[in-house]
DNA sequence: TGACGTCAAGATCCG
DNA sequence: CGGATCTTGACGTCA
């Protein structure tokens, strides 16, 4: 099983993407951008490797208006230095990537010019993938479209179009279950009319059942039999519904204990996981240390540093608790760590706690903040004391002193994330 | 016509 | 002027 994250990566410098509106979008910016971009993905592969993170998504706007404006761009040649640069590192690392073309790329649209620019967007990530070559293993994927009150003809629609598709799309096109629309059971069905593997999405699911009697088990051996030999290992996608948002939004961050009774609720070998989540790469690496069969405490105290002062922030008695575990270098204390990590942060703000926590972070601008700084840091912090300020609004401006100072310590904190 | 989802750009407001 | 906060954009479907 490999885990992985979609696009972004937190709490990493240097790693934003960049893009602009169509009324600013000329050659040049566009063509900057898309090196821009690069440089950043190269910065989240690196992490990827240095993390252990053997999955990814590769965010469609790498390169801005990709499968329009930019189609005819050279940003390829322009950028091939970069480029060959990512390709080696995922292929030497045995990294897999992937992409998916979100929800409005519809190639069973009824509009003949819809389906058009859906090709486009298809011929554009399969090259960008073919660039970095890399085989297909690398997978696209993309829901199957809307139903238009007929999901036959919605579908037939869809088989007709697949057909006429180049295989340097169909090697890498793969379906997944929607929320609302086309269920497991029609992606099933309509992946074994034209030979193409299906995706199982446990929320699409849960929250568009094709039989709600069935397992997440029984969907993904269903969907084993649809991969073969030259698309790579089964791939899923996993999320946690948000607590409170609408049905379907993604969870804040992934919850170890259900992940992992998920993955022990799964019999055989563990299919790919790709997480769906808003914070990315830190429920990953989460997930990675708690699922490795030789424990990691390398990369278990990189995490203490980290997650330390917002654990601090929430609750001290935790802190000194994962102080002394970490102290003990033998065993796997992994899913011990994020237990008590998640107890945590799911403690209500206190402001003699969060104080603490501040003057902490404040500790390593002291010595080198300017007169005007430390006034600021002061107001803000007493503001905040007295409530007149939200405790984001101190933490901002530690956080744009870590930027001026260049404290890569901080940086790389969850302090600051969400 | 607006909601849906996503994230950064762009615009505007504030001290 | 810099920083914080709001609105817009880009996409297609569907009520």
């Amino acid at each position: 099983m490999r885990i992985g994250y979609a696009c972004l990566a937190v709490a990493l410098d240097g790693a934003q993407l960049k893009t602009c509106t169509l009324k600013t979008a000329t050659p040049e910016r566009l063509l900057s951008l898309a090196g821009e971009n690069f440089a950043a993905l190269e910065r989240m592969i690196d992490y990827n490797i240095a993390n252990h993170i053997p999955l990814y998504r590769i965010s469609s706007d790498i390169v801005p208006f990709g499968s329009s404006r930019a189609s005819a761009l050279p940003w390829d040649s322009l950028h091939s230095g970069s480029l060959s640069s990512i390709a080696t590192k995922i292929k030497q690392s045995n990294m897999r990537v992937s992409m998916h073309p979100g929800q409005y790329t519809v190639l069973n649209s009824p509009d003949a010019s819809v389906v058009q620019r859906a090709i486009d967007d298809l011929s554009y990530h399969a090259t960008f993938l073919d660039l970095l070559s890399l085989d297909a293993t690398h997978k696209i994927i993309l829901h199957v479209g809307g139903k238009y009150g007929d999901s036959t003809t919605a579908r037939k629609r869809f088989e007709s179009v697949y057909r006429d598709l180049p295989a340097s799309i169909t090697k890498r096109l793969i379906l997944e279950n929607d929320g609302t629309v086309f269920n497991i059971a029609e992606v099933l069905e309509l992946c074994h009319t034209i030979g193409a593997p299906a995706i199982y999405d446990n929320l699409h699911n849960a929250i568009n059942p094709a039989d709600a009697a069935k397992s997440d088990a029984y969907w993904i051996a269903l969907c084993r039999a649809t991969w073969r030999d030259t698309d790579g290992a089964q791939k899923t996608h996993y999320s946690q519904q948000h607590p409170v948002k609408t049905r379907g939004a993604h969870s804040d961050s992934i919850a170890i204990e259900p992940f992992l009774d998920y993955c022990h609720s799964l019999p055989g070998e563990l299919p790919d996981m790709m997480l769906e989540v808003k914070d990315k790469n830190r429920s990953a690496v989460k997930c990675v240390l708690c699922t490795m069969e030789k424990p990691n405490q390398h990369l278990l105290e990189t995490e203490w540093g980290r997650y330390k002062y917002s654990v601090l922030e929430r609750s001290p008695a935790d802190y000194q608790a994962l102080r002394a575990l970490l102290k003990d270098k033998a065993g796997n204390h992994a899913l011990v760590f994020y237990q008590t990590v998640e107890r945590a942060l799911a403690q209500p703000e206190d402001k003699g706690r969060a104080l603490n926590a501040l003057e902490h972070v404040w500790g390593y601008f002291s010595d080198c903040a300017t007169p005007a700084e430390a006034r600021k840091y002061q107001t803000l912090r007493d503001g905040y004391l007295r409530g007149e300020y939200p405790l984001e609004k101190v933490k901002r401006l530690l956080y744009r002193l870590s930027l001026n100072y260049k404290q890569d310590y901080l940086l790389g904190s969850y302090y600051f994330t969400v």
